[in-house]
RNA sequence: GGGGGUGUAGCUCAGUGGUAGAGCACCUGCCUUUUAAGCAGGGUGUCGAUGGUUCGAUCCCAUCCACCCUCACCA
């Protein structure tokens, strides 16, 4: 049937029930219990008939002559209810025969065991708390079109159990993160989302305007260099939950919109950024799963043995045999062409071991792996190495071959970081999108002097890929950005409108 | 951006060059401890959009749109 003659059927309905003075959306209901609760305290419940009052969403209805069985559901849990006309009487019996699955009702009875073994309330009164215009999904098969699950994200929570179970794992995760954070002594801040300028990273911003200043505003792209002005300012543990937009494309692993945390401790280095990260991540992990061993696809992930650090070089050498560490950028090359790693954008040294290593290493990194000390040539924010000018303090954790966490030894010298804003100014000018324009403020900021300083950020919502199990950032983001719809698409509000109006002609 | 796939009823899916089907949902009736309840009956759709071929297109062709997978790019 239509959904424009399903949505009649039930409009009707709401204006009958009006007609017998009965609201379809009443204001509030009083419950006694959540389901779960009542579940757990059944047996003395039932023993004692105690009243109780349950209030959810009709999931399942089965008419059984003069009594009807249902299944109601709330956030906690979902309970089965029976109804019969002796006990509730004529008028409610013909109320809830016209209910359909989807809507919400409160219920008041007391506890029973079926003869079939099933635990239900047995309803001696009930209320229509919302009724609900719109059909439910499939009772059995549910909702699956991904795309119709993303764009309504509310259908597929009210039948697809397992998403709601995703996104309170994820709830939890972030709660777990704070709570450690917080326990380590870090202050949890809020920096500009709106800035006036935008850096901290290479990736295309958002623009907007501010009217009232008559100038040109940036959604932030990250957190960074406000962060380390707080560190210049005296605080020694920073971190913020970061809520970061990239005006780039979208796929498995990439939403415009994403969330980040990063973290700046003062007088501290890249190894002890490691450390505390891999602290956390065990907690966090033995928090939402009470084990160390996590499945991820076809994989189990282990965080409970220390994880292990592996410089890049190391591991390339590992890999392939190769030591690149000594070579020049000509026999880099040469040795990475051996390999069958070619490419004109190879430019430099560190390029070359950067590009052999995402092909020979990268994918090989399931367990919880650091890997550190990378070319100074493409990691331009980072401190050089205190032993080795050609890299860089830095690590990147990498978890079920993503990356899960990027860190450096933060640069502090104002004279390098100026000239490296002088070189990305060049870059910009040349035409990079990418590449970040001079915050002059953050120089000056640097020009007071910023304690050694570790900085950490990593993607909360790949992580939350990992220890959930999904394996598009879309299955942990409740609404991930959509393309427009196409033509052809019927709105909702254009079949209830139609409705509206053909009631006020008649 | 390249390649592959999908798009048919509110949902899950069949199907055909001659104007379309099933299950669930919905409507009517029977059934007072059922449970994907059952039984009997009923209605139905811009077949993603726009063009083309054809006597005739949901089907064949072209273009476009959305979604999924994959490669590339980017982080």
């Amino acid at each position: 049937m239509p959904l424009a003659e399903l949505m009649k059927i039930r409009r009707d309905k709401v204006r009958e029930f009006s007609d017998k003075n009965v609201l379809s959306y009443p204001y509030r209901y009083e419950r006694t219990h959540l389901i779960d609760r009542a579940l757990a305290d059944f047996d003395r419940l039932a023993e004692k008939e105690t009243a109780i009052r349950l209030a959810g969403r009709i999931m399942l209805k089965r008419k059984m002559g003069k009594s009807f069985f249902a299944h109601m559901r709330d956030s906690s849990g979902q309970i089965q209810i029976y109804l019969k006309f002796d006990v509730v009487g004529q008028d409610q019996f013909d109320l809830f025969n016209t209910l359909d699955l989807g809507d919400i009702i409160g219920c008041e009875g007391s506890l029973f065991v079926t003869k079939t073994g099933e635990r239900t309330l047995r309803v001696s009164s009930f209320e229509l708390l919302t009724k609900a215009l719109h059909p439910l999904p499939d009772k059995h098969s549910g909702l699956t079109d991904k795309e119709q699950r993303y764009r309504r994200r509310y259908a597929d929570l009210i039948v697809n159990p397992e998403v709601r179970e995703t996104f309170i794992q994820r709830s939890q995760i972030i709660k777990a993160i704070r709570d450690f954070l917080d326990s380590e002594g870090f202050l949890e801040v809020e920096t500009p989302i709106l800035q006036p300028i935008y850096g901290g990273g290479n990736a295309r911003p958002f623009q907007t305007h501010y009217m009232r200043l008559d100038r040109d505003m940036y959604l932030r792209i990250a957190d960074e260099l406000y962060l380390k002005r707080l560190i210049i300012g005296g605080y020694d543990k920073v971190w913020e939950y970061c809520k970061d937009f990239r005006n780039e494309g979208m796929d498995r692993l990439h939403n415009p919109e994403f969330s980040m945390i990063e973290m700046y401790w003062a007088y501290a280095d890249y190894r002890d950024m490691a450390a505390l990260f891999e602290k956390m991540l065990r907690e966090v992990v033995h928090k939402i799963h009470g084990t160390y061993k996590i499945p991820y696809g076809d994989h189990e992930i282990d965080f409970e043995p220390p994880f292990k650090w592996i410089t890049m070089l190391g591991s390339i050498k590992e890999q392939t045999g190769i030591d690149f560490s000594e070579m020049s950028y000509e026999d880099a090359r040469k040795a990475a062409a051996d390999i069958d790693v070619e490419g004109e954008e190879l430019i430099n040294w560190g390029k070359v071991v950067e590009a052999v290593w995402e092909v020979r290493v990268e994918p090989t990194l399931i367990q919880p792996t650091f890997i550190a000390d990378f070319p100074v040539e493409i990691s331009p924010l980072a401190k050089k190495h205190r032993d080795n000018p050609r890299l860089t303090e830095r690590f990147e954790l990498f978890v079920a071959g993503l990356e899960t966490g990027n860190a450096f030894s933060e640069l502090n010298d104002p004279v390098d970081q100026l000239q490296r804003f002088m070189q990305q100014g060049k870059a910009l000018a040349e035409g990079d999108k990418e590449a970040q324009p001079l915050d002059d403020d953050f120089v000056t900021a640097l020009t007071y002097g910023m304690p050694p300083t570790a900085g950490l950020g990593f993607g909360i919502d790949r992580l939350v890929m990992i220890l959930t199990n999904q394996h598009s950032i879309r299955d942990v983001i409740f609404f991930p950005q959509m393309k427009e719809l196409g033509d052809g698409s019927v709105p909702v509000s254009q079949i209830l409108s139609k409705i509206v109006d053909d009631e006020e002609k008649s």
